[in-house]
DNA sequence: GGAATTAAGTGCGAAATGGTACAAAATAAG
DNA sequence: CTTATTTTGTACCATTTCGCACTTAATTCC
């Protein structure tokens, strides 16, 4: 595999446009919206390419937006990946866990929660590709936090008889809380309360 | 307060319709493709009543929909109050409560989870409405659940030292995760598993 | 400088969308 | 039977939407 970053040279004219960056603004006015709701004069206003352009760079507004996904998906993978890297007590990563799923989401102008359940949800009973781009996420995050409960139980954090997986999918279960909760319009408080009874009970002391 | 039920002579022309119906219908082809992506059209199709008798009987497309919540937070309200009642251990109705949910968000031809968490999570940041529609059906349930936990501490079904509104909110999380989930293609039997764990360490046995 | 290449921008078109005006139909009251 | 009342269904309108054809602009290669 070569160096492919930046090719030196292009043939023709060159972009406007960063790619990156217009992937971010239309993942933000799918955010925003949802994706049946979002135009794609809205994402060329938001891009500020016009339709031909975004059709060139991107395809169709479905290939579009599963672009961002993947995008999204990848930033949300590495946060997680950081968080949990096992370098500090299981119950402080789990409560920074929360923390950085909290700042990102109430990250926008107004708080709007996970991005893939505010967005995919909606999709996903008619939409296979939505469906799978849920469930993947959902299970994506299960696994990673599995893995660090099984570090956990190894490390004698857990009693031995826990279930790593079952755990992970309610610690999932709160994350997933906190997106609905955030998009609902709760305060910053009250989601942070949540998360903090969550991790409370998921280390195995009763919310108090 | 007299009887208005059915007034025994209406002056005009009959509906050819039944409005608990078409809202059920309505409700329906909301569930599955979303508030945004459910044009008159559709609403038209899956209820039989055309465009302007819509209007006529329930209002603008967003009047409708909102018609649909409130039947079917009715509804839910109605199943929760019924499992909960306290007749049960807590367990058992934990474990009620969420075979009731389930059984719902499995109700449709394809899985569709909790039809207010499928449609207005996506609209929730751009519109008011939907959003205080979200939070308030998020709340009624906190509250149901927190009462039913209240009633336990009393009962010693937990120990004194519980926050009893921390605990519902969890209670909440997992029915909420297993909306999502079932709307992203997990097999009931994955569902059940999660409900499962979910229960136990609701009240207080880590998950084996 | 001219040809080749790639992207940007204008503008069109067909279809779908939310919404409504208006006439026809069905019923009750007198 | 006539009139008043209410619902239904057809047809229409203005707007939005997705998508694309085609021209124009910017750049590299020769």
């Amino acid at each position: 595999m070569v160096q492919n970053k930046t090719e030196p040279k292009r043939r023709g004219r060159p972009p406007a446009y960063d790619a990156d960056v217009a992937l971010d603004r239309a993942r933000d006015a799918f955010w925003d919206a949802g994706y049946a709701a979002t135009s794609l004069d809205d994402l060329s206003a938001a891009t500020g390419m016009k339709r031909p352009s975004l059709y060139g760079a991107f395809g169709d507004k479905e290939a579009l937006y599963f672009k961002t996904v993947e995008r999204y998906r990848a930033v949300a993978r590495a946060g997680l990946t950081r968080v949990l890297s096992g370098e500090r007590p299981l119950e402080d990563e789990l409560q920074r866990m929360y923390d950085l799923s909290l700042s990102l989401y109430l990250s926008g102008e107004r708080p709007r929660g996970c991005f893939v359940i505010g967005t995919a949800t909606s999709e996903a009973v008619e939409s296979e590709a939505a469906r799978k781009a849920l469930r993947d996420t959902l299970h994506e995050i299960d696994a990673a936090i599995a893995a660090r409960f099984r570090l956990a139980i190894s490390r004698k954090e857990l009693p031995k008889d826990c279930d790593a997986d079952s755990l992970a999918r309610l610690a999932s279960a709160v994350m997933q809380t906190l997106a609905l909760r955030a998009r609902a319009g709760e305060t910053r408080a009250a989601l942070r309360a949540t998360a903090a009874a969550g991790v409370a009970l998921l280390v195995g002391r009763s919310p108090k």
